[in-house]
DNA sequence: GTGGTTGACTGTGTATACAATGAACTGTTG
DNA sequence: CAACAGTTCATTGTATACACAGTCAACCAC
């Protein structure tokens, strides 16, 4: 088995966990504990924890060991401006060059998405609805065509679901689901400076809803 | 001393060693003779290498190594339309709030720049050069206030020093060096749309300057 | 009773050792 | 002479061992 995958999986899987909530921010990554229950040892936990230092995820204070991150407001809101910056143009360009297939998935997944988000009784799994409504965006990246610009926001999305987990006030999903609807239309309709506004508004929107309370 | 200090340089000096030319696209690090260069473990040399690779300077192949990377053209044409998406919107926003001393900071690394340009006898030594050029994108990231925005900044300019010494046919130094003093211009003039459209012509043309015919 | 100091312990930082995979070389054979 | 197989060597992937710093608690002094 190489490094690579090895690593990797690890990294998928910590991932994963955080945004899932089995671990909760500002918690400790202790290195051994983690080697015993992935079953390897710390070299390789080490490696995935040196990799969400730098995705943002994880936070590695020196000689003290690796956290769950606790991203503060000011850090999130530089993180919600970037999106907005990227995701706007990029949304523009896909408007004007998708197919017919490129706005299918994105049908498909809006409809998974809007499932989950109303059938779920008010916030009942809210690590999935947000999952789902993060992929979204992700998939948006992807179909892009430019991953390097896949892979910047794959990496802010991630840290964007981090940060709501903190501090999300209400459930949004049922509103980012219904704006989700408004920028595929848009979509469809290539209007791409509508789709583009759209998603500045969905981003802000997101971000609004956004209080400081809950920090932990 | 403690590991991110220590593997942080060894990423540094590995960085300045690729965008010197000290280290070519597509050379071999091997583990063993950068440790013993090092005068580390392998485990130092090993953390770093991963850390380049997911900053896009290093290509590592499962049981075959780390590489210098080498970018391919769509790659590059990635990285430039991100960088294009970014920074205009980066300097826009810059233009709008930029104080005495922002800019003053940016009128005193063109004056080194251009000196450098100016006297060094064609392309005396073009690393230099391509460096201080650079900087002036990362100096304007990190004056954004932005740090999250600095940091993907950062990395892309990176890649693009390299992708520019594999695929740049001529030194457009000079070229590069008027055009950063026309954007200075416009941000003293607080034209933030002009500033805008002076960047995107500005990477624009630098990737213009950009021709197969290097590839190693 | 409170504050500081010391000592053990837990956990990180680094190096080294071992295992496994890939590359290179040589010798043989068609 | 070319091509293939087997072996050897070098290098990566992973685990373990050791050294040191940080944490916490008990204990002593005041």
């Amino acid at each position: 088995m190489d490094t690579h995958t090895a690593t990797e999986h690890i990294v998928e899987a910590l991932t994963k966990a955080i945004l899932d909530h089995r671990l909760l921010p500002g918690a400790k990554l202790a290195e051994q504990k983690l080697a015993d229950q992935f079953g390897v040892s710390r070299t390789l936990i080490r490696q995935a924890l040196f990799q969400l230092n730098q995705n943002g995820l994880v936070r590695m204070e020196p000689a003290r060991g690796a956290f769950v991150s606790t991203p503060s407001i000011e850090e999130a809101k530089q993180v919600f401006a970037v999106r907005r910056i990227l995701e706007a143009e990029l949304i523009r360009q896909f408007a004007a060059k998708a197919t017919r297939e490129d706005i299918k998935a994105l049908e498909d997944h809006l409809s998974i998405e809007s499932e989950h988000v109303h059938t779920e009784p008010h916030a009942h799994n809210p690590a999935t609805s947000t999952e789902l409504l993060s992929d979204f965006h992700v998939h948006l990246a992807a179909l892009s065509g430019n991953m390097v610009l896949a892979e910047i926001l794959s990496s802010l999305i991630s840290r964007c679901a981090l940060i709501t987990m903190m501090y999300q006030s209400a459930d949004s999903a049922r509103c980012s689901n219904q704006e989700h609807q408004s920028i595929l239309e848009a979509l469809r309709q290539k209007d791409s400076e509508q789709a583009a506004h759209l998603m500045v508004q969905h981003l802000l929107q997101v971000e609004k809803g956004l209080s400081i309370h809950r920090a932990l």
